[in-house]
DNA sequence: ACCTGAACACCGTTCAAGT
DNA sequence: ACCTGAACACCGTTCAAGT
């Protein structure tokens, strides 16, 4: 790739996550090439599809699910309250901007999906956590990582719909929690 | 009303309840006027706001609404199956055409909603099951109604999103139905 | 009082011309 | 090889003119 296109596709990026933090994920492509002070052309060239740019959006992100993970991992106390501080912190991850859970939570379990790599880091996420779970014998056996990554996701919509913090929807991830502890 | 304006307003609400099946909740209003032959000015004297017309399409739903409740509430058999089906009867109810259920969850608990009063009547139909499950002594002491309609109105909007049928979400409600249950 | 439809604004997407 | 930005298409919304 040459230098200038490399250099326009970075500031495209960076310029697209600024972007959809403040007018969320239906924000206009064509502002985002002015502010990156790119003609449209060059942003439908390196990004085909809206979801494209969402992808490579997420691609730092990856670093921070991962942190996330072991954080909640490295807790040490209550079975329930492990789950429901993963809950807080799954729907956190994937409120990045406006319309951002529907989008995930959409693709989850979809392969087709432009951001499947990015559903499977969350999935692994959830897995371990699942696995830590059921190690202490905790947890109900009929439950997967696809599954909890759905509901969660659920939560964080209802959520980002009503333009409400995830804090705002505690009692309901609780709910969930309980349904899925033994 | 003069005779020709209420004529109009009737047929762009048909015609509304139709495209938005076909389309989704994103349908172009300049559609579903020219399928009523009216001009689009027209449209908007009657429904000033994509939401209004929602709101009217939703006006015959709500005796739906309550046949729909009398039925789950003439269930005779364990209150986890009353429960389950109750939380399939709401999603597909919301699930009026794509874009329903998101639209319609977060519009619950906001007063400023359009659609407020339709929202009520879901609540109120939730409430009465939550009333039946109460008075069995099956449920837990902290759940409200509009806490059940964000969460199953959020896994309605899961399956929604992804574009399959509410029975795809079957095992997400199973663990809502667990999580309020004693 | 109500309706029509042209006109305007806005945004996504393409592509001919330029470097 | 890559970029630009004008051009086109599409849709929401308004409003002057018509009945």
């Amino acid at each position: 790739m040459r230098a200038d296109a490399k250099r326009n596709r970075d500031r495209i990026v960076e310029v697209a996550r600024e972007v959809f933090r403040e007018h969320g994920y239906d924000a206009s492509l064509d502002e985002i090439a002015k502010r990156a002070g790119v003609g449209a052309g060059t942003l439908y060239r390196h990004f085909p599809t809206r979801d494209a740019l969402l992808d490579a959006i997420m691609q730092s992100w990856v670093d921070r699910v991962n942190e996330a993970t072991e954080k909640a991992l490295a807790f040490e106390g209550e079975d329930r309250e492990l789950l429901i501080g993963w809950f807080e912190t799954y729907a956190s991850l994937i409120s990045l901007h406006k319309g951002g859970p529907a989008k995930i939570t959409s693709a989850m379990g979809n392969p087709d999906s432009p951001i499947v790599s990015k559903c499977q880091v969350l999935t692994a996420a959830s897995q371990r956590v699942i696995d830590r779970l059921e190690a202490d014998g905790a947890l109900r056996a009929d439950v997967d990582a696809v599954q909890v990554c759905q509901l969660v996701g659920g939560v964080a919509t209802v959520a980002d719909n009503a333009d409400q913090p995830v804090s705002a929807v505690r009692p309901l991830l609780e709910v969930v929690a309980d349904g899925m502890l033994r």
